[in-house]
DNA sequence: ACATTGAGCGAACACTTGTAAGCTGAAAGT
DNA sequence: ACTTTCAGCTTACAAGTGTTCGCTCAATGT
């Protein structure tokens, strides 16, 4: 096995999530994308573009699949060098500014996505966003031992902010963006510091917070 | 004056704006809408398009301006509301998830075109939401006696927060939309709560906050 | 050795798109 | 009364789109 076949199969399907990356930009998006460039780059004739995806939507699934998880990863690599000292908050800011950077296409994909024209694309990228909220939350039970449904509301809110700045981010110049941050960072301790004036009174909280739209069947 | 003519022309004008408006849904985002689509539920010839809109950016630029409008009049109104009583939060929050709803289609638009492929676009609706802010942040100086720049880090974060949550919101029940109000109007008091921790030391906030993409030469 | 599989191809189909050119006819200007 | 203006029209074109069909031919299975 890994037959010579198998492997060419897979380096063509490659060539076309590649060639569907290079050619995201901001002015580009996914949805504006055609079939018929992304196999061109590919260098495959259009019809060939069947024998790896169903359609565009599913190569688009696949990219969010891919891009969520390699934020995720860079987020918990970041999260674990912590334990030698340093902000937990500047940290996994400073990771996730370097995502939006240096990964922007994919960054921009997650942000349109997230509110674009196909459901199964928002449950996707919603699926990944949960995904961010729920490392973040327990991190926050552990660590700061917070009950489970505020650690849930602060770190909902959280990224909620961080994710908005992120999108903002994406027009700026390489100095303002660092300002960005530094103000993303103080309104992250703001949504913090409120949080724990919360740990006492438990019944002002709403009684469910999460609202999942599907159910995730992922790992 | 206000002849016959132009007010025949104004009349179509809306027509496109209104088959513009119509067109837009869950499904279909504003940049896969095309210019003939549109003149056909406008009834008027594609070709006459071009009398009112020099292209279908145009259009949608006049999209945006009237929705943020809009959602800015409807907020200005419930904050008057205000002085009878009632918390200024839950009352804003409710008129938001109002607009959210029954402009789900105005508000879609902006929320796309936040991070879409335009510049002038983002642009705009970036201009938007900075009026939603600054509106918020006099209201935290007037009425909470807060510092300029606290008030603008507060009223940042609270319209990313409020902003992610309405996005959230288009895709839900109404009980589940409910709910998220109730769990943002928390997350909310959390961010104001947070701010006041910061009312004694200026010197942890950042210099600049305000980072304009352009300048805004509107009202 | 021989049969099967399947990635990749070229040609073709049936659409849709934006937009240019030039005409018509009623309203507006003089 | 005569001219000008201009919103709206018809016709036309060139360029792109996704997708079907049936072929080739090297890798694979037996």
């Amino acid at each position: 096995m890994a037959g010579v076949r198998a492997r060419q199969k897979e380096k063509t399907r490659r060539a076309l999530i590649d060639a569907a990356l290079n050619q995201l930009s901001a002015e580009i998006s996914f949805s504006s994308l055609s079939l018929r460039e992304v196999a061109r780059e590919a260098q495959i004739a259009p019809t060939s573009f069947y024998r790896h995806f169903q359609n565009m939507e599913e190569l688009g699934l696949t990219l969010v699949d891919e891009g969520g998880l390699a934020l995720r990863q860079l987020l918990r690599q970041s999260r674990q060098r912590i334990d030698s000292g340093g902000s937990i908050i500047r940290v996994s800011l400073e990771t996730f500014i370097y995502f939006v950077t240096h990964h922007s296409s994919v960054f921009r994909l997650l942000l349109q996505e997230r509110s674009g024209t196909s459901r199964e694309f928002r449950d996707a990228v919603a699926r990944e966003i949960d995904h961010f909220k729920s490392e973040l939350a327990d991190y926050l039970m552990a660590e700061r031992k917070m009950p489970r449904r505020l650690a849930e509301l602060q770190s909902d809110a959280i990224v909620r902010v961080v994710f908005s700045a992120g999108a903002d981010a994406l027009d700026l110049e390489d100095d303002a963006k660092l300002r960005l941050m530094e103000q993303t960072i103080v309104q992250v301790r703001m949504v913090a510091r409120g949080a724990q004036t919360f740990m006492g009174d438990d019944q002002i909280l709403p009684a469910s917070v999460h609202i999942p739209a599907k159910p995730d069947h992922s790992s």
